[in-house]
DNA sequence: AAGCGTACAGTACATTGTACGAACCGTCCA
DNA sequence: TGGACGGTTCGTACAATGTACTGTACGCTT
C-alpha cells in the first residue's frame, strides 16, 4: 500500500482561510502576482488545486484578502498623539510595506472590497487628524493628499527599472543606448547623466522630501498642534 | 459561392501596428483591461486572432504600446514658459487622461519599457523645470513629488467605488450596512456621513488642493520666477 | 453499526496566449 | 499569359489557467 508520507514530522496543520491567504501572499512576494495561480498556491500549501476553493469563493476573494493582509502590516497612527509625527510614521511604514509587496499597488485599484484591516487603517488615519482638531474638510484634503502621494510614490518606485543588484548605471546606460541616440531627449539625457547615474543615487530618498513638504503645507492650515482646539 | 461581404463599403483600410494599438486602447476603454484579449482585439479589427501577431511580437508589446498611447495624450509643459502654470496644466491634463483610461494606472507599474511619447513627456517635464532655473536636485525632487501625487491621485480615484451614475449615497450606505454595524470604525463612519455622503461631494475636487499645496511648497525652494537665474 | 457532515481530491471544460505552417494576393519578370 | 515571389492573413493546435461538478475518506453523533 502507498504509505501516506508525513514529510519531516510536520504535525499536518490543517488548511484554513488564513493559511490560504498567507501562502498566497508568499507566492506573490516570491514570483510576482502573475505567479499566483490556483495551482501554484495549492502546491505551496501541499494540497490539490480544488481544495483551496473550500476556503475561498474564487480567486478574486484571494486578491481582496491579500490586499487586506498588506494593509494589516502598515503601522497605524495613534489617535490622540501629535498628528504630524504620527502621519509621518505611518506614511513611511506604508511605503516600506508597499515596497515589500509591490504587486499590491496595482491591486489597490482593482480591489474595491476593503477588508477589516483596511477599514481599521482608514479609521485610525481619520481619527488621528480629527483628534488633532482638523475639520472634516481639512481631513479630507489631508487624506487624499497624503494617501495619493504615498501610493503614487510606491507606484513610481516600483516602475523604475532599477531594482535588484543590477547596477543602476547598466540600466541607464542601456536606456541611453536605445533611446537617446539622436539626442531627441536632451533634458532627460542630462538628468540621467547628472543625477540618476550618480553612484549614490537612491530614488527612495526622495520620499522624505515630498512627505515633509506636504506635512509642512498641511500644518499651515492645521490648528495649533498643542492639543488645544478652537 | 459565399460572397465576401464588404460591410458598408469600407475601403478596407489595411491593418497596421498603429491601428492595432488604437483598437486595443478602445477595447480596454470599453470593457477594462481584462476585456483586452487577442481574440476580442482581433474581432474589433475584423480579422482573425493570429493576424495581429504580424504587427506585434506578443501581448506585452501591445500593453507597452497602449501605455505610450496614453502618455501621448497628456499635454506637455512648454519649456521656457513660467514653470508653475505649465506644471499645473500638465498635471491636470495627466489626471484627466488617466481618468479616461483608468486601466493604464496599473500598467504603469508593470510596463518597464517607456515608449517615445513617454520619453518626450519626461523630457518636457524636466526641461521646463531646468529652464526655470531649478537645480538638478530640485528637479528630481519636483519630478518625484508631482508625478507621485498625480499617479497616486488617479489610483485612489479609480479605486473609489463611486463611479458611474450609481448614487454615492447608495454605495456608502451599503458600505455602512456591511461594515459599520458594530461601530468598530467610528471615525470612518463620521467621515463618511458628514463628508462623503454629502450630495455635492466630488473626490476629484480634492485634486487641486493638493496640487496647489505642492506647487506652493516647491515655489519656496525655486529660483525667482521671472526667468532670471542666480 | 449506521449515518452524516467536514475537508479534501479527480475529472473535465471553457478561455487565454501563441507556435507553426499553410493559404491568399498583388506585383514583377519571363 | 503565366509563373515565381514576398508580404499579409488565417487554421489548427497546445499548454496554462479558473473553476463547476462529482466523488471519497474520515471523524463524530446516535
Amino acid at each position: 500500500m502507498p504509505e501516506p508520507i508525513r514529510p519531516t514530522a510536520s504535525p499536518r496543520v490543517p488548511l484554513s482561510r488564513d493559511r490560504v491567504l498567507r501562502a498566497a501572499m508568499a507566492v506573490a512576494d516570491e514570483g510576482g502576482i502573475a505567479a499566483l495561480t490556483i495551482r501554484t498556491l495549492a502546491s505551496a500549501l501541499g494540497v490539490k488545486p480544488m481544495s483551496v476553493y473550500y476556503y475561498v469563493q474564487n480567486k478574486d476573494e484571494i486578491l481582496d484578502g491579500i490586499v487586506d493582509l498588506v494593509f494589516s502590516q502598515i503601522e497605524l497612527p495613534v489617535i490622540g498623539r501629535d498628528w504630524q509625527p504620527e502621519m509621518r510614521r505611518r506614511a513611511q511604514s506604508a511605503r516600506l510595506v508597499l515596497n515589500d509587496h509591490t504587486w499590491a499597488i496595482a491591486l489597490l485599484q482593482s480591489r474595491l472590497n476593503p477588508g477589516p484591516a483596511t477599514l481599521r487603517h482608514h479609521d485610525a488615519f481619520i481619527g488621528t487628524l480629527r483628534a488633532a482638531g482638523f475639520s472634516v474638510e481639512l481631513t479630507a484634503h489631508a487624506f487624499a493628499l497624503i494617501d495619493s502621494y504615498v501610493y503614487g510614490f510606491a507606484l513610481s518606485d516600483a516602475a523604475l527599472p532599477i531594482h535588484g543588484p543590477d547596477s543602476v548605471a547598466d540600466t541607464a546606460a542601456s536606456m541611453m543606448a536605445s533611446y537617446f541616440d539622436a539626442e531627441e531627449y536632451p533634458h532627460l539625457l542630462e538628468f540621467t547623466v547628472q543625477h540618476v547615474l550618480r553612484p549614490d543615487y537612491e530614488f527612495t530618498a526622495e520620499f522624505d522630501y515630498g512627505l515633509d513638504l506636504i506635512l509642512d503645507g498641511l500644518a499651515k492650515s492645521a490648528p495649533e498642534s498643542n492639543g488645544e482646539r478652537r
